[in-house]
DNA sequence: GCTCCTCTTGACAGCGCTTTCAAAATCTGC
DNA sequence: GCAGATTTTGAAAGCGCTGTCAAGAGGAGC
């Protein structure tokens, strides 16, 4: 079905031998201009294309990033990647992705496919694999680390549990005194950080921390729907709530919305990532944003100096409240929701 | 940095020749027990993994699915790319992805760097690669092309009409005499399809067609926002939306929200695609459902058995109106949107 | 005109694996 | 126990490319 051109072709077409094509193609040594001539003629003529794996075979690298996710469907790992794709656009590398679903025996056997696939680089994303298993990855290639952070390894992440500070604090300066939050999945170490900052927001404003208004989701969007149920379902009073990420935010807001229960009007909800679509969002939602896209640009670019043995100091990544329409002054009274004074 | 354990060090470790090992490996030829006991041992001890860019040297394929989206970080080819990841999964084959950015150029540029890394295979979504080049292609290797119909290629693809058809119906049926329609980019059949679908619906209730009420968008959210705005700068008078796709119905909620306008008490609103996301807009989006997952997954499996030599059979993929709540009984006389009676 | 240098070029040996091909080993049947 | 058929095995030739090495071609200097 192939029947592909190969360099010796080329070499044969423009009268040279296969070593003088190489070096045309790579730029490796000099080249009589007249030759460099013919054989940039015959590729053209040929339409050659080099075979990348048999370059990389020569070369021992297959000019391939890999790039574990936990979801690739996920809007969040959507930006994120995007990021990595500009980044590697125009260098020699491409980059390969692998989803992990969040499930440790997943992730592995992701890390096993990339590793097998001689990627020559690899970018692991709020990876739950065991530290020492990267320490041993990155003895053989560059690896850089996102959303969490290990002594030893190139790692990249924001500050969460300051995101989750300000996204909180922003509500309390709002008037509201009781804040629900939907957790991550506290096997993860982002949502815990998360739940911290939130806490700490709380105290700080010297607010008491209730436990029956944190219930745990799993990043998802039904798990905040259930979130809210749960909260509601147990007579919780809260007018606020801040989501450990915006897809959770996004169920809750329709679960509020089915009771009949208005946002921001009722209950301010604040969320986290800042999705692109969260500005899409009716009412429009506040959210902290997380450069994602960025964060996957630099990761990339990261991996990419140390593959050219060189230094890099990724920009310094932060979080920024983006305060939209899904977030207003608490309102007293609130005929469904009835402050509690603490 | 890589010191590879390579299928020599087994044949040595095992005591056998690599050909042995190899046979061990794929499978290729009956080996005596005992030896074949001794080789995997050898690859469990040794911990070797073989290295693909080689295989693939050797056998002239690279068990890559090259696949080209528009946008990777888009929810829609998220969903579809899903597909696609679980198709493969448990084959050799790992997809890899490029992004044509909806640029005809850059959709090329896709396309070689897809075919220079040896893809054994090719999933085209949406694209506007003129149709010679894909016919060229599929002279080379298994090729299937989603959102389009070729002659003599391998389609697979919804009636992007009969669902535009419906969901248009859907908004008569409510009542709205006026529907605006925020369509696709020209460039892409699937969005003249649509646009068509909602043409017809329009003539089979006897309904006009008015070109002031169609805009043109870029099927990403702000140019829904654009959509409306424009048609609101220009007077246009409608009480119902049907865009072209979910991306921008949310763009175009925003849009309205922003005004005061009230989905759907004021405009009803529609999308086309479903995205996961839209069951947790606000209000829940209606929407024509397209089984996104289930296409990036019969495309996978499609140029699976083309690599296999077997034939294949899509099952028919068909688009499905999903009611919710952004689209309701027409309410008369609006305040803002006067009915312009046709 | 000859030697010595520098620059350009082609031959050739891999990269790690598969796959013929033929030799070695084993098994038949008489 | 031996010829012949049948396995099992290893040697060796690639797959398409890179990179070393040494030979060949020019130039410079005397």
């Amino acid at each position: 079905m192939r029947e592909a051109v190969t360099l010796s072709d080329v070499a044969r077409e423009a009268g040279v031998s296969p070593s003088t094509v190489s070096r045309v193609i790579n730029g490796t040594a000099r080249v009589d201009a007249s030759k460099r001539d013919a054989v940039l003629k015959a590729i053209k003529r040929l339409n050659y294309q080099p075979n990348i794996m048999a370059q990389g075979l020569a070369q021992g690298r297959s000019l391939t990033v890999g790039v574990i996710t936990q979801e690739i469907s996920s809007p969040y790992y959507g930006e994120m990647l995007r990021g990595v794709e500009q980044a590697l656009e125009g260098t020699p590398y491409h980059p390969i992705f692998a989803s992990g679903h969040w499930r440790a025996d997943q992730e592995e056997a992701a890390l096993k496919v990339l590793v097998g696939r001689q990627v020559d680089a690899l970018v692991v994303m709020d990876s739950s694999v065991p530290e020492e298993r990267l320490l041993e990855l990155v003895k053989k290639m560059p690896v850089v680390v996102m959303g969490r952070q290990i002594e030893g390894l190139s790692c990249l992440s924001i500050d969460n549990a300051q995101g989750a500070y300000e996204g909180t604090r922003h509500l309390i300066e709002l008037g509201h005194r009781r804040i629900a939050h939907i957790a991550g999945p506290h096997s993860h170490p982002d949502a815990i950080e998360r739940l911290k900052g939130y806490q700490a927001a709380l105290q700080d404003a010297g607010l008491p921390f209730d436990p029956a208004l944190v219930v745990e989701g799993d990043y998802l969007e039904p798990s905040g729907v259930l979130a809210v149920e749960s909260l509601l379902a147990r007579g919780a009073l809260f007018t606020a709530i801040f989501a450990a990420n915006d897809q959770m935010a996004y169920g809750a807001n329709v679960a509020l919305y089915r009771r009949g229960i208005r946002v921001p009007h009722d209950v301010s909800l604040v969320g986290f990532d800042d999705l692109l679509s969260s500005s899409y969002f009716s009412p429009p939602l506040t959210s902290v944003r997380q450069p994602s896209q960025e964060m996957g640009w630099e990761a990339a670019r990261w991996v990419l100096a140390m593959l050219e043995g060189k230094s890099y100091t990724p920009r310094p990544l932060s979080t920024r409240l983006i305060v939209r329409e899904s977030t207003s002054l608490l309102r007293l009274p609130s005929s469904r929701l009835r402050l509690q004074m603490s």
